[in-house]
DNA sequence: TATGTCCAGTCGTCTATACAAGTGGAGCGG
DNA sequence: CCGCTCCACTTGTATAGACGACTGGACATA
């Protein structure tokens, strides 16, 4: 069915090189919505590789949410695309850029001192820990969106005053610096009115209506990294979601029963 | 390590026993937090399966995000446990009794009716298919929580209106007697200020904080099958997600760098 | 017509094996 | 002490084959 064949040199696995391939035509649209993605079997003697391999490439596509599988009918692709890279944990600055917006950040404050109860907890901080706190009002596009309200543990990024440029994105400096990467958050949104400060600070009337957000950020095993409270204006800003049905039997990746 | 030989003869998988028992190792605190599991190997060996088997079922755990993998390394213990079921699709009276609240409601409007044009959009209806109109009002212990609009394409659900039993979930009429399997949802919060009619039916004051939902829930196939339009409020709702980073290759089903 | 049987195609599970590649420690040599 | 190699252990990728279970259509039967 390809046109070409894989390249088994590569250091890109097979199974993720099929997977593109599918994507790819999809993306194009020979692969329509609803249709029937080749078979395991097709795959493997298409592309001569074992099926397992195939199978490996269908369960990555489905698992990005772009195909399903069917027990005894096959596999489909699935209506709903994820092209829009849903809700993933992305640093305002890399949201921005994403909608093509120029993000821009004004630095309030910027300072090493001791957690409150609520961020020492939530960071599972030791008695003396301190943390860096950094309070920045964040625009996209000159347009005043949100006020930011970071922790992150001095433990972490000892030397972050010097190393942070208040024209970069933190997370790109945790990254860089200190190997830091975030893999996954926890966040609270609540509907609330504009504080006098926050209406002046945001350009809204007081009482507008805005969000409340209360995010936590982890890294891969677990340790909590990042505390950020922040309130983003109403009128500017919506909370997206994709919510899915989690399957009693989970798999090596994806579909169901 | 583990006490009991696998059944072998169950119609359950071998890998799915084999989660399974690492989960009860984890609730139980056998396994802690940061801990590395059982590798593929010392599984595959203990249990009498093959490596692929003992994979499949590290994998599947690390898909539930109660473990992650690294290569080289093993497979460790995640701090950030998913039993609170996070954010999945859920209906209403399923997240109160998740939480331990009684659910009621009140109907207000239950009609078959021709879409707005946003509805139509939003099910992908052909020209002059019509959809129920469901709006409610519900409680959680006898306290007003949203108002909640729903539309359902009539082709679905022909003979609804017989068939619904206003104290009943929607979502488990609509199971038991179409076969409907809502698999997976988008919603859209906006942060909004109580109308006159919300604070009277919500018993808040007018311009108090509320949530303004926007709802379209799919089936497995991607076809669009409900759409909802509700109202929360804002001093007793609180929206909560889990982010996640997608990683560039993926995978089975996980983990990556 | 309605019902049941068979069968090809499909995905789901499982085995046994192989090699690649990353990690971290032991031990060696300068 | 530092740097190096080597090695054991881990996960990642890939193969080839087997059997099971489910789907849907073709076909035969009552």
């Amino acid at each position: 069915m390809s046109q070409f064949a894989l390249d088994r040199k590569s250091v890109i696995p097979l199974y993720y090189q099929i997977q593109q391939r599918l994507l790819e035509q999809i993306r194009s649209g020979a692969l329509k919505v609803g249709q029937p993605v080749p078979s395991e079997q097709e795959i493997a003697e298409s592309m001569g590789v074992s099926r397992m391999t195939a199978r490996h490439a269908l369960k990555s596509l489905c698992s990005l949410g772009m195909a399903y599988s069917q027990r005894g009918k096959g596999t489909f692709v699935s209506r709903a695309k994820l092209e829009k890279d849903f809700r993933q944990v992305l640093s305002f600055s890399e949201e921005m850029r994403a909608r093509g917006s120029q993000p821009r950040s004004r630095v309030l404050i910027f300072k090493r001192q001791n957690p409150s109860s609520e961020v020492a907890q939530a960071l599972h901080l030791s008695a003396q820990e301190q943390v860096f706190m950094l309070r920045r009002i964040r625009f996209a596009d000159a347009v005043p969106l949100c006020i930011e309200c970071t922790h992150v543990p001095v433990r972490l990024c000892p030397d972050l005053q010097r190393k942070f440029d208040p024209r970069n994105s933190l997370y790109q400096t945790l990254f860089e610096n200190y190997g830091i990467q975030i893999d996954l958050a926890d966040e609270v949104a609540e509907a609330a009115l504009a504080s006098m400060e926050e209406a002046r600070l945001l350009r809204v009337r007081k009482k507008s209506p805005v969000f409340h957000f209360t995010r936590t950020a982890y890294l891969l095993n677990g340790e909590p990294a990042e505390f950020v409270k922040s309130t983003y204006r109403g009128d500017r800003c919506k909370v997206v979601n994709r919510l899915t049905r989690v399957s009693k039997l989970t798999v090596g990746g994806e579909t169901q029963e």
